[in-house]
DNA sequence: GTCTATACTGAGATAGAC
DNA sequence: GTCTATCTCAGTATAGAC
């Protein structure tokens, strides 16, 4: 059932928008009754990003497995490792991605989740005993670096998922090897 | 007027919390109608958040306007420049976090502000030359490090938001160093 | 300033699985 | 019989159209 309300409300908010689409509508083309469908989900935007939570889970599961390496590479390692379970269906998370990207409204749930991933990292970190500042420092990075990828990938890159990740997380490492020497004087104190 | 309703909306969300407040009940305590209140805002929560576009234009501005550095280093120049600004009404903005901590929907749309100051910062650095993948990158962590530096400045940490701006930085170049260098082997690859 | 659509909630009834 | 999923009906509040 979740799934069939699930392709209903893909349908309806690529075809007609999701501002122009009413839930009665989306419970409707399910076969089922407007007081169903919030049986299922609990408002209007959550059916599309249906299966994030197992997805979210599985992230932090992977931290908490992964090898003892500093965060960043411990990220770096979960990631890529999970890289694989994600890259099946691109094509149903490109078209939920284009919905998206259409709506304000499913943006701003889009950034919740994405808020709550790098939350649910951290907290993972925190598990296996960064402290907390550097934890969600570390978690606001690797998701950074996550969904960067994510996005290069949905938009039709040739490499594969993992790779990008792991193109996005040497991007990183750059970043910050080119601000502490590079660019200022050897002992440079900046502001 | 805006001020009025901030007031009004701050104090009912407070005692009442946000879910249990109409907003014909903050209307009426600003002493106007229901429908002047959304001539005001474009909805329950925006009330809120009255000022964060203002200040986002600043931190796009200061990174616009900061000296010609490495990312990340140039990033730190522009948010500590910017922390005095910030940090005149610390007891204001500590309520209004309370209210959001308190409120699912306040999260949610505090996420959106968030993503967003992280696509404007980094629209800013690209404008600066910066690659997009890159200043996409650079945006994650320079905005990680500020939100947890206002949020230890907002629990009422003895130090200024600039120290504490400054002290995540620090932790974030320290995360990088140690993930390059002490962990691992010295040509080791990981995954 | 008025009116209305629609997202969402609650209570209670029904129907089928076991 | 219980349990679970659905429907029906009635209602409120937000938000937007007029």
């Amino acid at each position: 059932m979740r799934e069939r309300l699930r392709n209903a409300a893909l349908e309806l908010y690529s075809d007609r928008g999701f501002e122009r689409t009413t839930t009665a509508e989306v419970a409707s083309r399910a076969g089922v009754t407007e007081r169903t469908y919030f049986r299922h989900f609990p408002d209007k935007r959550e059916v599309i990003f249906d299966g994030e939570a197992a997805l979210q889970a599985s992230f932090a599961g992977a931290v908490a497995e992964a090898p003892d390496l500093a965060p960043m590479r411990l990220l770096r390692y979960a990631f890529t490792s999970l890289a694989v379970r994600v890259e099946g269906d691109r094509d149903l998370q490109a078209r939920q991605h284009r919905v998206i990207a259409a709506a304000p409204e499913l943006q701003e749930r889009a950034a919740t989740k994405a808020a709550h991933l790098a939350q649910v990292v951290a907290d993972a970190l925190t598990a296996r005993g960064s402290p907390a500042p550097v934890a969600s420092l570390a978690a606001g990075c690797g998701t950074a670096a996550l969904n960067r990828a994510r996005r290069e990938w949905l938009v039709g890159s040739p490499q594969s998922f993992a790779a990008l990740v792991g193109d996005a997380f040497d991007d990183l490492e750059l970043l910050f090897q080119a601000s502490s020497a590079a660019v200022l004087p050897p002992h440079g104190r900046d502001v």
